[in-house]
DNA sequence: AAGTCGGGGCC
DNA sequence: GGCCCAGACTT
């Protein structure tokens, strides 16, 4: 008999796809983050607390000065409170010093100095959502948990056809099902990475770049779409796109 | 579900 | 002046 031949010509899945896609974008587009270069759990914990509503630009050398004054939890956790405010407190939210010191003091206290690794434990820590327990358990711990900040809210909303700016239980629901969904098995960390920097350089709040994007063949409100959601049509787009530089 | 915290950047 | 930024907490 002949032997059988499983070719290419098994189709991708549309989910496949959206995973590689986002991938390699990533690999060669990716923004190069000083928090990136490490999975210290404590590192992970002090860069997501002040990334919170802040802008990457203005917690970089905020995120600096505080590894450099407080190396480690225990550091963190011997204060004093004064002198953590003093380096966070110039970023607003300034209840964040606070937080970060009884993290600190609680983890040093209550978990032998070890942060948790479970979304429950996590979640349990002053300042500490949903978004940063799975951006822990994601970026510290490797495990393939979904994250949903303001970046990949966006993406997921606009992609799947949802309205995102809906702060509803149900759509927010339906937002964290999907990306939790999205997620290659085993590839969290990266693919979490991949899809919040998707949703700030290319699915921007304001004129994503959807003749840039790798996904937008299959996006409900992108391109391909007549009108979307931003007022322009995809024709306008490319004379949009022809016109800067 | 709505209000609050906040400085900074970009229209 | 309005919107947005790797949200979480309180009412």
């Amino acid at each position: 008999m002949k032997r059988i031949k499983y070719q290419a010509a098994i189709a991708r899945s549309p989910l496949m796809v959206f995973r590689e896609e986002i991938i390699l974008w990533y690999r060669k587009q990716g923004r190069d983050l000083p928090w990136r270069a490490t999975q210290d759990p404590y590192h992970i914990v002090v860069s997501e607390i002040l990334l919170h509503q802040t802008t990457v630009r203005s917690v970089i050398p905020v995120y600096a000065a505080f590894l450099e004054r407080f190396p480690t939890v225990q550091d963190c956790a011997e204060g004093p409170l004064e002198d953590i405010k003093a380096i966070t407190d110039p970023l607003g939210y300034k209840i964040r010093g606070e937080w970060l010191y009884r993290i600190a003091r609680y983890v040093m206290e209550h978990c032998q100095g070890r942060f948790p690794d479970t979304l429950d434990a996590l979640m349990a820590l002053p300042g500490v959502g949903r978004y940063t327990a799975g951006a822990v358990l994601s970026f510290a711990f490797g495990q393939d948990a979904p994250i949903l900040d303001t970046n990949v809210n966006r993406l997921l909303g606009r992609y799947f056809g949802l309205n995102y700016k809906d702060k509803s239980a149900e759509v927010q629901h339906r937002l964290w099902s999907l990306a939790e969904a999205v997620i290659p098995p085993g590839a969290g960390s990266e693919f979490n990475q991949a899809l919040m920097d998707m949703g700030a350089m290319v699915c921007t709040a304001r004129k994503p770049s959807c003749l840039l994007c790798p996904i937008s063949h299959n996006c409900a409100t992108g391109l391909e779409a007549e009108k979307n959601e931003w007022g322009t049509s995809a024709a306008e787009e490319r004379v949009t796109y022809r016109n800067r530089e």
